[in-house]
RNA sequence: GCCGCUAUCGUCUAGUGGUCUAGGACGUUGCCUUCUCAAGGCAAAGACCGCGGGUUCGAAUCCCGCUAGCGGUACCA
């Protein structure tokens, strides 16, 4: 059997995106499973829309979701360069053979020309597509239009009145009429290909990727790839569309009603094992219908073809769910860890985590309070805000009250809590608004042992 | 508009002709626990399997039509 290799192709047009992750998790697993290899290509063709940096943060977000990749720009292999920017003659030299092979033309159509003849068409009501004015240019005409160095681009020559049929892995075969498709621009004016030439067929193909993983947009263009694959008389991976993830509204997840960013998701606190296991249920089932399982299990059950074909919503509320319950099933000192890298710039909270005597205890307490590291601030940092006239009857019960203990401990605290709760008739909520100036925390007894019986009268003499 | 894909609780899903009066998870509600909030435990509500036709002794499961949603329709990926 051929070698099982997986690639992910992300643009460096911007951040990196969730969606980019989901094709990567699937990449990854898949090619662990089968032994196989799992590269990143950087797809950087399209040079008005290149964001400075963009490809380094691909990087990381990688390296944070655990995700590495064994080949790329940077860690080299066998097939690179792994860069399109770098490979330029490459996509040149196969143009010009698909043009030999009549599989490709020339076009010297201005931009002037296509936004007219687009115009037409729609007015028309007809599909707007090129209308193949320069398919059946005779030899001469093209060397004289060469010779003047005219602008020109080439286009791939979809033949006529066929009936095109692809098969994508999960959805079985698929027809297109070829009349319906459009001569695409494979090599641009300005000398770069297009995903069309470069990705999907020369780049695919000269490093042999064998599951072709990709998100579902892609397939309406799959007829084109699988013309141009067989122009060339190359072997065709096997297809893989992905859903596409979808905003609560059901439209495809984007900046505006949901969080594609990656980065978003690491400064909310969330971590990266859960978003993989939440990321693993999109569209794709554990055989015995677990939900948490780790990656290691996820790679051995991993198939590409029990992937679903429908497009499922990205829902926050359960992610945050699971992501409490990989907070839950950390080592204090795990937890610890993973705490001090989130809060490393937060003065406040280091504070606290440098405290040996408090930080165990603390972490212990707040283990099962917190959905994501973020929220571990607010149960351990107090809120400073007024208190009425009621709430200051009830801190002289509980100074009076303490004031009687000689055995500072969490057991007597709570009686002491429990005699002041009984004498004022206060609930409890009350005494967390003292304490934390919030209706709720951390329990009481454990917080107020902790601190000390001295600390805690200083502290509510203040506010009293 | 045209082309393509898809269609099970609000959401993620199980289900591949009979075991489905459709199972699980998130969320929601109630109860237990309780110094607050969580976590945990136990319950409950929630899907006439988008609609309409077939095929079959029998369909969520197969076929057709419709509808709806999504994706594509660039010298972007």
């Amino acid at each position: 059997m051929k070698t099982v290799r997986t690639r992910i192709a992300p643009s460096p047009t911007g951040f990196p995106h969730i969606g980019t992750i989901y094709q990567a998790l699937f990449d990854y697993a898949f090619a662990k499973k089968n032994n196989g290899k799992f590269y990143v290509r950087i797809e950087d063709t399209d040079r008005e829309r290149l964001v400075e940096g963009a490809e380094e943060k691909i990087f990381e977000a990688l390296d944070w979701f655990g995700l590495v990749e064994d080949e790329s720009v940077r860690k080299g292999g066998p097939f690179g360069p792994y860069k399109q920017s770098e490979r330029l003659q490459i996509y040149q030299k196969y143009a010009k053979e698909l043009i030999e092979r009549g599989g490709a033309y020339y076009c010297f159509c201005t931009k002037e020309r296509l936004e007219e003849v687009h115009k037409k068409q729609t007015e028309n009501h007809v599909a707007t597509m090129y209308d193949k004015h320069c398919r059946n240019l005779s030899k001469d005409e093209i060397a004289r239009n060469l010779a003047e160095n005219k602008s020109y681009v080439i286009r791939l020559k979809i033949p006529e009145n066929t009936d095109i049929v692809v098969t994508d892995e999960i959805r079985g075969e698929i027809h297109f009429d070829s009349n319906l498709i459009e001569d695409a621009v494979l090599l641009k004016s300005d000398g770069y290909p297009t995903y069309h030439l470069a990705s999907a067929v020369v780049d695919d193909h000269l490093m042999e990727t064998s599951h072709l993983v990709r998100g579902e947009e892609w397939l309406s263009s799959l007829p084109k790839h699988w013309i141009a694959l067989d122009y060339f008389g190359w072997e065709k991976p096997l297809f893989f569309h992905t859903p596409v993830l979808r905003n609560p509204d059901k439209s495809k997840l984007s900046k505006r009603h949901g969080h594609t960013n990656v980065v978003w998701y690491k400064e909310e606190g969330f971590l990266p094992e859960a978003i993989l296991n939440y990321l693993a249920l999109m569209a794709w089932s554990h055989p015995a219908g677990k939900e948490i399982f780790p990656m290691e299990e996820f790679i051995k059950y991993v198939e590409l073809k029990d992937l679903k074909p429908v497009g499922p919503i990205f829902d926050l509320e359960k992610l945050k769910w699971m992501n409490g319950e990989y907070i839950r099933m950390l080592s204090v000192l795990e937890l610890e860890r993973k705490l001090i890298e989130f809060y490393k710039e937060d003065q406040e909270v280091m504070h606290v985590l440098k405290n040996s005597q408090q930080k165990d205890t603390l972490i212990t307490l707040a283990q099962t309070r917190m959905k994501t590291l973020k929220d571990f601030k607010e149960l351990v940092i107090p809120l400073q805000i007024d208190l009425t006239d009621e709430e200051k009857l009830v801190i002289k019960a509980l100074q009076e009250s303490f004031g009687k203990i000689s055995d500072w401990n969490k057991d007597v605290i709570l009686a002491g809590i429990r005699e002041v709760l009984a004498a004022t008739k206060a609930k409890g909520k009350v005494l967390y608004k003292i304490f934390t100036g919030r209706e709720k925390g951390l329990p009481l007894p454990d917080m107020l042992e902790l601190f000390g019986k001295e600390k805690v009268l200083n502290d509510l003499s203040k506010k009293a």
